[in-house]
DNA sequence: TGTACATCAGTGAACGCGCGTTCACTGATGTAC
DNA sequence: TGTACATCAGTGAACGCGCGTTCACTGATGTAC
């Protein structure tokens, strides 16, 4: 049974992250600080102890909220297309990628940045949060794959792919490349503009991304049809 | 004339630089420290004062010369190639981006990783320094591009590219889009190779880039001759 | 329904740390005559 | 070549700041009888 004390303790986690998330995007994922929360929140630091043991428990909270939210972003742009197409469902996947990162840049360098100073991430708790992304990947890949209407791009060498991949049981290691090649795209992109250094070459980063998805999504035989 | 005197206070400035990269290349680019800095070399923090008017200059030089050195080693391994034609200049230079990356992790942070959180880097300076990169990567391609053998990929979309790109007078879009285009992948790869992200899948991360890189050169139509 | 006790949220003082920066200083190295 | 002075590198104490974390505490909210 869940008493009311419990609820008031678990609202006030969830005030304690979300008030940390928005002093990370002020300040930066490096300028979080309990004593900052503590005084937004109109409360001593040491209270805060009650809801997490230390800052590293805060952050590691964080993180693992932070993949869910953005795996399930992902999964919402899939599910709003299911009727459109492998290929409408990867663009929304795709798309999202950006816009959420464009949305939550500070969670978004948390996830991907460069790690907090004094902080490790336990990466027992961090890598299983992280594979959720891609698996949802597989899951709109996985039925045009084995319908054959997937194809590796025509430069690709099947004999490198396979051995620079990892090796999964049931999962074919071109499913594997074609999936990372668009992650990286869209990861080296999103790096690019969240740090400004799209700035004087890119005029339209919005324009350009879809359009590198687009190709993407072409080069590996899908057909394009738009979402509604 | 230059004095004795002179020659020693650069040099010392040239081992504070020194010493702050490889501080932060132990601590990460948020743990660079004047205090630091001072223990490691044996002198009191305020004799740091001398050579750096803040903690702030010292940082905008280390950018600077930062920019400088990764110019420099992509430029270099371009000149290693000059007997062997646009695609294995191309394919130097690239696998060098990753290379001086992997080599030089605390810098590479600094560079194109999260902000520093006190500092803003003054943009006029650090600018024009980051373009010097890309006017390498011009330089390689623009021979080829005259001579007709460079091309689109396939997928990509002319009109797209003119309106989302930058319009720069005498330099072609199509050009600008090849060069943006091989950039965002090696930057994302090395991104995620840098932060651990291609754990698990990835597992040759070196034949994988080298493969991307390829891909990239093919897909433009340039002929791969192996360097040497 | 009323009372006694346990549980829990939050307080406030304090500790020790590392930080950038200032200031008045000392002593060595150069320069001018 | 020798002396007087200016320049400069480096010192050491101090300031004020923000930080995470500890500890003993108070007072409100729940629970058991």
């Amino acid at each position: 049974m869940v008493t009311r004390r419990e609820r008031q303790r678990e609202a006030t986690r969830e005030e304690i992250k979300t008030i940390a998330l928005k002093q990370m995007a002020r300040k930066g994922t490096a300028g979080l600080s309990l004593r900052g929360i503590a005084e937004e929140m109109g409360l001593t630091v040491t209270a805060l102890y009650r809801y997490y043991g230390s800052l590293d428990d805060l952050i590691t909270a964080l993180i693992m909220d932070g993949f869910d939210a953005q795996a399930d972003s992902l999964q919402a742009a899939v599910d709003r297309n299911l009727r459109n197409g492998a290929g409408a469902q990867l663009l929304a996947l795709m798309l999202d990628y950006r816009d959420w990162a464009l949305a939550n840049p500070a969670v978004f360098q948390l996830l991907y940045g460069n790690p907090i100073p004094g902080y490790e991430a336990p990466a027992e708790l961090t890598v299983p949060k992280a594979k959720r992304g891609i698996d949802i990947v597989f899951s709109v890949l996985m039925p045009e794959f084995q319908a054959g209407t997937l194809r590796l791009p025509p430069e690709a060498d099947p004999n490198v792919i396979k051995a620079a991949l990892a090796d999964y049981p049931g999962l074919d290691p071109a499913l594997l490349y074609i999936t990372i090649e668009g992650r990286l795209r869209m990861h080296g992109l999103v790096m690019l503009e969240l740090h400004g250094h799209l700035e004087g070459t890119v005029i339209d980063p919005a324009r350009f991304y879809r359009h590198e998805c687009e190709c993407v999504i072409k080069s590996v035989g899908l057909p394009l049809t738009e979402p509604p």
